[in-house]
DNA sequence: CGGGTTCGATACGGAAGTGTATCCGATACA
DNA sequence: TGTATCGGATACACTTCCGTATCGAACCCG
């Protein structure tokens, strides 16, 4: 028997843990969102989603804004970390990507989840012009982004001589908004995930030849 | 008494046209839309607004999505025409312009309509992600857009003597998505109608200064 | 004037969603 | 093994919204 362990209980297969009924909710939601829009998804229809019903709801989430805002957070922190990770491993051994736009979207591909995570994320940024909450959300990551990407950028400029010629952050706050409006433009026109890669590829090394001088 | 006119019949104040009534719920829609967001707002707030009830709404739209597709086709209309006008206007007189920046920033700012303009577009881009018709008229708009753009930039480039280090309608795609990022990111910050501007007039320079050389 | 038409208001039935109050089963723990 | 607690289901009362069917007034034309 696979059971005693310690102190760690085991968990059962279908944990009816606060934690796992939260974690179900907030990914039903990320779909239905995507789905319906933020206001156009009612929490019935999360509730149908995850496989519960509303009771669960109102004994997670105060509201649909609450269960919003937690939502928006653990997106932002989870792409944030992975997009951390990956420049913590491109800083170690940099010598593999030859060009700045290879090394951008190295980086930020890894934190673009498909059509579904696109229009989430504009569906947040829209409703961030409305909600003042949200909106601090939405900057303070949209801002760790930005220097994340200029970090590295800077670094690997300096390591193959190149001039940026604006700075690093201004440089990374564009390569970000053009690296948006793509995934979005990607998206609308219901371009295949092989094309919308290579669109954002060519856009973001359009950029950087655009701003880099060789020294 | 101010009647009479020949054959031209005399308006009353409110005169009951369904060319007016279909102008003031497109009117009203399109502020409600960009309060509430498009699934959030209903029929019945919007004709609230208008000053109808749904009497008047269901006899000028078969549903909420017509008036959508209608406001979205009004909206690109006029704002493609005003840029074509200032296109033209800069045409005839290009010596008022001294930098490409400063160019695009005046074609530009005479489309964008304040806080509730842009909240509108943001909306109803974020809606063509999963409505197939809205897309297409969206992305038709954008293209034309970017043609007038590019048309005279490359125009003033020839004539400053500015070489552009990317093709003139890459260019024009490079800023259109730069004004849009920066227009939401400046309603979401909450800035004040000034500091949005001079926002807009550093981000456009920025990267026009990174696109250019002079000759 | 007078009859027809147009257009918005009113009225109605029904569907869907909300939030709460209560119940019940499973789990944890003594 | 018994009991307290926790977490989700169920039930309920209420509001909002929808779309249509009908009504009535203003306008147009003869």
């Amino acid at each position: 028997m696979d059971v005693v362990e310690g102190e760690i209980v085991t968990q059962p297969a279908v944990p009816r843990s606060r934690e796992n009924t939260r974690a179900r909710l907030l990914a039903a939601a990320s779909e239905v969102f995507a789905e319906l829009g933020l206001e156009g998804a009612s929490v019935e229809a999360i509730c149908e989603r995850a496989g519960f019903t509303r009771g669960a709801f109102y004994s997670n989430f105060a509201s649909k804004e609450e269960l919003l805002l937690g939502l928006m957070q653990q997106v932002a922190d989870q792409k944030l970390e992975r997009v951390t990770e990956r420049v913590r491993e491109l800083g170690e051994d940099a010598s593999v990507h030859r060009t700045v736009a290879e090394l951008v979207t190295s980086i930020l591909d890894v934190g673009t989840d498909g059509p579904t995570g696109v229009v989430l994320m504009s569906e947040i940024r829209t409703n961030a012009m409305r909600d003042k909450r949200l909106a601090e959300a939405y900057l303070a990551w949209e801002a760790a982004m930005a220097e994340r990407v200029a970090d590295i950028v800077a670094d690997v400029a300096g390591a193959y001589r190149l001039r940026l010629r604006i700075p690093a952050i201004e440089f990374a706050r564009l390569v970000l908004d053009i690296w948006d409006a793509t995934c979005a433009f990607a998206v609308i026109s219901g371009l295949a995930p092989l094309a919308i890669k290579s669109l954002l590829t060519q856009r973001t090394a359009t950029l950087a030849a655009a701003v880099t001088d060789s020294e």
